[in-house]
DNA sequence: ACTGTTTCGCCAACGCACCC
DNA sequence: GGGTGCGTTGGCGAAACAGT
């Protein structure tokens, strides 16, 4: 058998499959996830979070013999209604999270509203009842609008107060323990490991955003104008060189000089020159490159493995040095560090409407909502700043000259 | 609340470069 | 030429963040 490429047909590179347990393909499933790649343009690592949730689903089925297409006569015996029974139980028993439940039936929803769509599936009973809800939002002027979300009588709710999110989820490590994880990191973890997690406490970039630094990005940093110790970093797809962040915004992050300094020198070191030369070309420019010469997040697999697996390492060395910090610490709590800090400050220097804006620019949020919870966190947290923290330091000694810029 | 995007978890087996 | 450091690759999946 000779695989050939359908003539005008897109290749869809990673796109995920789902089989059912004795080796045939879910045509319906796969249909609806290919889709989505090519029709609807959606990102791939979307695609793939969405065949999780779909797989899962089957799994489900094939675990409690339900057919897909089951929609009786009987509400609580239809296989959505069951599905969604199963869900919650296993979220009451801490099998999985609230936010992974609510995922999981989401995603289960919008393929049999697809399955509807297309006539695939038209079952003799309706499988939910649709309605609207009315979410209200301010904007940046404090003017308020509302919009109109279709949901149905089967999703699963997962309710949180705005201001708790950042405690039960990810939340922002002490300024001693970062002390603490930044000494261990520069004692027994690489070089580059040690300046990543710094550039991350003390930027807020996504792993993301720092795997695809290049040099030129650094060479082209601008000094801010009104506070010589602070420069910006151009990054998003419109920047030059590109640089990639999250759903592909384009801004500048603020960088001190110093740690700006620090990755020039280590840009042109012996040893990671070393690097560049093994390579490809297209990776060369990067600042941070694997000792095999790979960039440290590959975005076609949508996962960091070489920084998971560093991080993971470095979690191992916290626990034999006792260091309880580092036991559940998360690359990505760097970022989350980084926003509370810089928030604390620029409440400090310029009350909390200035802040908004302030860390809204520095973490490049395109929403103030996203901003506010960070904020709110904070006024939630009794202020504790001390004046030998480092950050406090470089951050302070130029917010007192520049109250208008920060 | 819904939808779309990212980051993170663990483990196992392997593999390359470097050091002794 | 065997150990070791530092990743790589692949498989399983979970849970969070961000924007509307």
């Amino acid at each position: 058998m000779i695989w050939r490429q359908p003539e005008g047909s897109p290749i869809v590179d990673g796109l995920p499959q789902i089989f059912w347990a004795d080796g045939l393909p879910w045509r319906e499933a796969n249909l609806w996830l290919m889709l989505q790649a090519t029709e609807a343009r959606k990102d791939i690592a979307t695609i793939k979070s969405k065949s999780a949730s779909i797989y899962a689903y089957s799994k489900w089925l094939e675990e409690a013999e339900v057919d897909w297409r089951d929609f009786p006569t009987r509400e609580s015996d239809r296989c959505l209604v069951k599905y969604r029974g199963y869900l919650i139980k296993s979220r009451k028993a801490n099998l999985i999270a609230p936010s992974t439940t609510s995922q999981r039936m989401r995603v289960v929803i919008q393929f049999y509203r697809w399955l509807r769509h297309t006539s695939l599936l038209s079952p003799e009973w309706p499988m939910w009842r649709e309605s609207f809800i009315s979410i209200k939002r301010s904007n940046e002027f404090g003017l308020e609008r509302t919009f109109t979300v279709n949901t149905t009588s089967l999703s699963i709710p997962n309710k949180s107060t705005v201001g708790e999110k950042l405690e039960d989820g990810l939340f922002p490590v002490s300024e001693h323990d970062r002390a603490k994880i930044l000494e261990i990191a520069q004692s027994l973890a690489p070089r580059e490991i040690h300046l990543m997690l710094m550039v991350g406490f003390f930027t807020g970039m996504r792993i993301q955003t720092l795997a695809s630094l290049a040099i030129q990005t650094l060479e082209n940093a601008v000094e801010d104008p009104a506070t010589p110790q602070l420069y910006r970093l151009a990054v998003g797809p419109g920047a030059s060189p590109p640089v990639s962040t999250k759903n592909d915004v384009t801004g500048h992050v603020w960088i001190t000089k110093s740690l700006l300094d620090e990755l020039m020198v280590y840009c042109y070191s012996a040893e990671r020159l070393l690097r560049q030369a093994k390579a490809k070309p297209e990776n060369r420019d990067l600042v941070f490159i694997t000792r095999r010469g790979n960039p440290y997040a590959d975005r076609n697999k949508d996962r960091s493995p070489a920084i998971n697996v560093s991080m993971s390492t470095l979690r191992k060395i916290g626990r034999k040095h006792g260091i309880s910090a580092l036991k559940v610490f998360k690359f990505h709590q760097t970022r989350c560090t980084f926003a509370t800090e810089l928030a604390r400050l620029a409440v400090k220097a310029g009350g909390a409407i200035h802040a908004i804006g302030i860390v809204k620019d520095a973490l490049l949020h395109r929403d103030e909502s996203t901003t506010i919870k960070y904020i709110k966190f904070i006024e939630r947290t009794p202020i504790k700043i001390s004046m030998a923290n480092d950050f406090t330091k470089a951050f302070l000694g130029v917010t007192s000259e520049s109250h208008k810029v920060l």
